[in-house]
RNA sequence: AAAGCAGGUCGGAUAGUCGCGGGGUAAUGCUUUACUCCGAGGAAAGUCCGAGCUCCAUAGGGCAGGGUGCUGGGUAACGCCCAGUGAGGGUGACCUCAAGGAAAGUGCCACAGAAAUUAUACCGCAAACCGGAGGUCAGAUGUCAGAGGUCGGUUUACCGGAACUAUGUAGGAAUCGCUGUUUGGAUUUUAUCGAGACUGAUGCUGACAUCUGAUCUCCGGUUUGUAAGGGUGAAAUGGUGCGGUAAGAGCGCACCAGCGGUCAGGUGACUGGCCGGCUAGGUAAACCCCACCUGGAGCAAGACCAAAUAGGGGAGAGAUGACGUUGCCCGCCGAUCUCCCGGGUUAGGUCGCUAGAGGUGUUAGGCAACUAACAUCCCAGAGAGAUGACUAUCGCCCCGGAAGGGGAACAGAACUCGGCUUACAGACCUGCUUUGCAU
C-alpha cells in the first residue's frame, strides 16, 4: 500500500527538511527530530552515524531502532516526519532498552497520548518483562 | 605423552511467533493481496595488484614515464599460484628471501678507525746506522784474601823462595850438541850445561777497580722493508695449515672460497669433474644498464524513456510590416506560428544487475598449480540501502556444592571475477618432526 511506503523517509531531501525546520529533543542513547508535515501520515526515518561504531554495529541499531518503532507505531498521532538519531552511547544497547527509550522519547515529545500508553504498550512490556 | 611443523574444514543447531527485500504463480487490477521459494563472509574488510565489462582516445614505430626482475610451468591476466635452483635460518618436520647486472659509467660509504678505493703506513714487526742507559759473559792488568802445585830447608807438622798458577808454565822428553879443512893425533871435561819435535800435572776460588770486546735488553732518532697482528666498523684488499723469511707477504705448496676456460648432466636456473692464472670491497628498496610488460577513466562507467524549462539549428507558412518599384506580380528581410533535429539539466523511471573465466561430483592427464570431458545444481541483488526481534530446547565455554547465572571472536554484499594483505573467540581433521616412556 502507499501507507506502508510513506511510513519510511526514503530521500535525502526529506532529511534535510526535517533537520532544518523540525525540533529536537533528545534521551542519553537518542535525539529525536519531529517536523509536521501538513500531511494525515506520520513517517520515519532513521540515522546511524558512524560515532557509533563499524558497520555491523551500526546495521544492528538501525535494526533495533526499525523494529522498536514498528511497536509503537500505532500509538504516534499522525501528521508527522520524525528522525531518529542514534547517539554514540546507542552502540551496544539491547532491544528492550531500545524500546523503552524510545517510548520515553515519545512520551516527551508529546506524540504519545498518555491514555493510550496503558493500553497497548501493556503485551510488550510483559514481553519485555519475560 | 609433551612440544612443535605443514595443510585443510568449520565459524553454533532446531522449532515457533512477528517483521523486512527480491523472484515465481494466482487473483485483483495497475496497485495490492494470498501462496511459495530464496535472502551475507572467510575474510563480504583494506582497495594493494590483475582481468572482464563500459565510455573516451588511438595509423605504425620510437622516446619519456610507470611496473616487473633466479628457472620452468599454470592462467583470461597478474606483482598470484605450483614445481625447482641458489642463499640464509632451524636438532628436525620445515621456514624465510625486492634472488638480473658492481669486470660500462657516475655517486655514496655517517660514526668509529692508521686506512672506506688512484687506500696506503699511525701503532706494531724486522734490518742497518747513530746516541744514551743497564745487564751478562770473556779477556787483560793491578790489589787483597784463600787454595794448590813446585823447589829448598825439613821428622810429619811447619817455615821460606820464585818472573809459579798458562797467547803451553813447572816438569818430563826421543834426539842432537855435528861434518869438512888446517894446526901432529886422541880422549875427557865444560854438561846437575845448551838446543829440542813432542808430551804435559796443578792450572782453583772469591772480592774490588780500570780498560777492551762480544752479546742481550731498554729508551730516543734516521733510513729502509713489511702487510702477518691491531680498541674500530655493516664491510678491511681471500680463509686455514705447513714451508719460507731479517720480519713478512699467494712468496711457494695443500685444502676451501672466489674468477676464467673447458668437458659432462639438466628444457633451464644450476650442479659436478678437470685445467689455468693468482684476487676482483660494499651499495643498484642511489642514479644507471639490460630484458620483458604497459593508453586513460571508471557502474556516480554507460544506455534508453518521460516530463518541465531556457534557448540553438533546419524546413514550411507568413500579416494591415520594412526595402527595391509610380503601383501590382516578383525578389529580399522579417515579428509570429507549426514541425523536425541535436544538446544540456533533474528530489523521475527502466536497463546495466547478476548463469558466472560459476559451484558440486566422477573420470582422465599432470609431482603439483591446473586442464579436459561428462553429470548435476541455480546459489542475495538493495537504493536512507532488506537479511531483524522475541521465545523455547539442545550443544560449547566460564563461575557455583547445587539451584542457577553469565559468555560466544573478527566482522555486513553494492557491477562481476582471480589473487594478495590485514583482523579473528574457539572447535575439528589429516600428514609429519623432535624428545621422553613402554614393548
Amino acid at each position: 500500500m502507499k501507507s506502508k511506503e510513506d511510513l519510511r523517509l526514503r530521500k535525502n531531501y526529506q532529511y534535510q527538511t526535517v533537520f532544518k525546520y523540525g525540533t529536537s529533543m533528545a534521551t542519553r542513547r537518542l535525539v529525536l527530530y519531529m517536523f509536521a508535515n501538513q500531511e494525515n501520515v506520520t513517517r520515519a526515518g532513521f540515522v546511524v552515524s558512524k560515532k557509533v561504531g563499524n558497520a555491523v554495529k551500526r546495521n544492528r541499531v538501525k535494526r533495533l531502532l526499525k523494529e522498536s518503532y514498528r511497536r509503537l507505531a500505532g500509538n504516534i498521532m499522525n501528521g508527522y516526519d520524525l528522525v531518529f538519531v542514534a547517539r554514540p552511547t546507542a552502540a551496544n544497547i539491547q532491544f528492550s532498552q531500545a524500546v523503552e527509550e524510545m517510548n520515553r522519547l515519545l512520551k516527551k515529545a508529546g506524540l504519545i497520548p498518555v491514555s493510550h500508553k496503558s493500553a497497548k504498550p501493556a503485551p510488550q512490556e510483559a514481553g519485555e518483562k519475560e
